[in-house]
RNA sequence: GUGAGAAUAGUUCAACGGUAGAGCCCCGGCUUGUGGUGCCGGUUGUUGCGGGUUCGAAUCCCGUUUCUCACCCCA
């Protein structure tokens, strides 16, 4: 009998996760919005085209990641691989930048790639990200920047490492291109399968290959800081000044590349954790994508954001990192009308805002302070016939026994004191 | 997409060709007005799925699914 089960590369989070995942996405909401950062929610669903057209026909996620297919009216639609593209779209369909000069949003939700699963990696994943939109400045790139370091320390994850570099701009992106493409072909016979590929596909890469050959062989490399306009050299000049105003510790990577098309100028990773998440130590990726709002058919509008992956993030958590949970509050009944009681006790109760635990059915005592001790309450209250005669119940502390009996009108204060 | 390892009770694991077991968890009782510790008792499996070898398979072989790890790529 084979049992039902989620399919591959999906999962579930259980209740005893949940404390992790609201104390991550508190701690990002807050942070985020002491920025002037504001939330966005996009469908899950989108068209096919909006991420081909914005993403890259040649990249990866477009090409063999994507959940992509037709529904019964034939519309070709894919489920979302990023949140980039789609705020985009929902920014120019919204027109929001009527409303304010710069946009700054925000997002968390569900992503979906068809790749194959490993630790921190899984199909339907969530990724929660920001975008500054309407800034060319290298100043929104380093607050954009600084904001994602302040996060990630904000977490407690300490030993981050900073990368960033510069993919110059659409102008003079293609004159690098051919000389990388220039100097690759020479070494052919060196580069690995991948970056035989790669050299039609995106040169780019293959700096950034792991193998040792690649790797020797793009050595002496034509380098992107040659084919940098002065423009785009001034503001990545600014940017690492200006990150050190926001106290960034940073290591300029010019191998780096990212793997979605719209990049421009500015990219950035922030690594940690690599003991725990081996090859996919890479927790926030981000860069500029001065194109992309023109290229979804907007004006041009000059933007910057990152993205982080939270089922990776958290698996670098510590155990305190979560959010806390409320004490209970358990309501025994015993004696005559001892269940009627209960209902009437822990909607008393409920109303003072407690959280309260109430048994459903008679049973001993005993066994009620068995279900008690199993919610983990830090009081009892019995509400026992005995009492009710003075309207009247029994205050437990489950930490230590100790008993007191208490007029129901005194109840709400009397708890508050065990808590 | 490539390569490697794993899968046995709710869970952690044992059994390594000869009757599938233990700890924990769970449930009940000792104790229907007093939880945790204690004692007594109880439930639990087509050994992931499908096939093959064998008198006999959890065990050996093949396939398959899922998970894990390393590539690739990325968050």
């Amino acid at each position: 009998m084979s049992k039902l089960r989620c399919v591959k590369g999906m999962h579930d989070i259980l209740p005893e996760d949940m404390p992790k995942w609201h104390y991550l996405e508190n701690c990002y909401r807050n942070l985020v919005s002491d920025y002037g950062y504001e939330e966005i929610r996009t469908p899950i669903l989108e068209s096919l085209d909006l991420f081909v057209r914005g993403i890259g026909e040649s990249t990866d996620i477009v090409e063999k990641e994507m959940y992509a297919f037709e529904d019964k009216g034939n519309a070709k639609l894919a489920l979302r691989p990023e949140g980039t593209a789609s705020v985009i779209r929902a920014f120019l369909q919204n027109n929001l930048e009527a409303l304010t000069p710069v946009s700054k949003l925000y997002y968390i939700g569900p992503m979906f790639r068809r790749e194959r699963p490993a630790r921190g990696r899984y199909r339907q994943f969530y990724q929660a990200g920001a975008e500054l939109i309407g800034i060319e400045d290298a100043t929104a790139d380093a607050e954009l920047i600084g904001m994602a370091v302040t996060f990630v320390k904000t977490l407690g994850i300490q030993n981050v490492n900073v990368q960033i570099n510069s993919l110059g701009d659409p102008e003079t992106r293609p004159a690098y291109r051919n000389a990388l493409v220039q100097f690759f072909s020479k070494k052919k016979e060196q580069l690995c399968n991948d970056c035989v590929r790669r050299l039609d596909t995106n040169p780019l890469r293959i700096l950034d290959c792991k193998v040792e050959a690649c790797s020797i062989a793009a050595q002496e490399a034509p380098n992107v800081f040659d084919y940098l306009s002065d423009d785009a050299h001034s503001h990545f000049s600014d940017l690492q000044q200006l990150l050190s105003l926001h106290d960034v510790n940073f290591t300029v990577v010019p191998t780096m590349v990212r793997g979605l098309d719209y990049y421009t100028r500015t990219i950035f990773e922030i690594q940690g954790g690599a003991d725990i998440l081996g090859a996919q130590s890479t927790i926030v990726g981000g860069g500029r994508y001065n194109g992309l709002v023109k290229q979804l058919g907007g004006r041009n509008t000059p933007t910057i954001g990152f993205a982080f992956g939270i089922e990776r993030l958290l698996l670098l958590l510590g155990d305190n990192a979560k959010e806390s949970v409320k004490p209970t509050v358990f309501v025994a009944g015993v004696g005559e009308g001892g269940l009627e009681r209960t209902i009437r006790v822990s909607r008393q109760l409920r109303n003072c805002n407690f959280k309260v635990e109430a048994p459903y059915k008679n049973g001993s005592l005993r066994s009620q302070l068995k279900r008690a001790d199993k919610s983990s309450a830090v009081v009892a209250v019995i509400a026992g016939a005995d009492e009710a005669l003075q309207n009247a119940v029994t205050i437990r502390n489950m930490q230590n026994g100790e008993q007191q009996i208490v007029p129901l009108d005194e109840l709400e204060p009397k708890i508050r004191e065990l808590m």
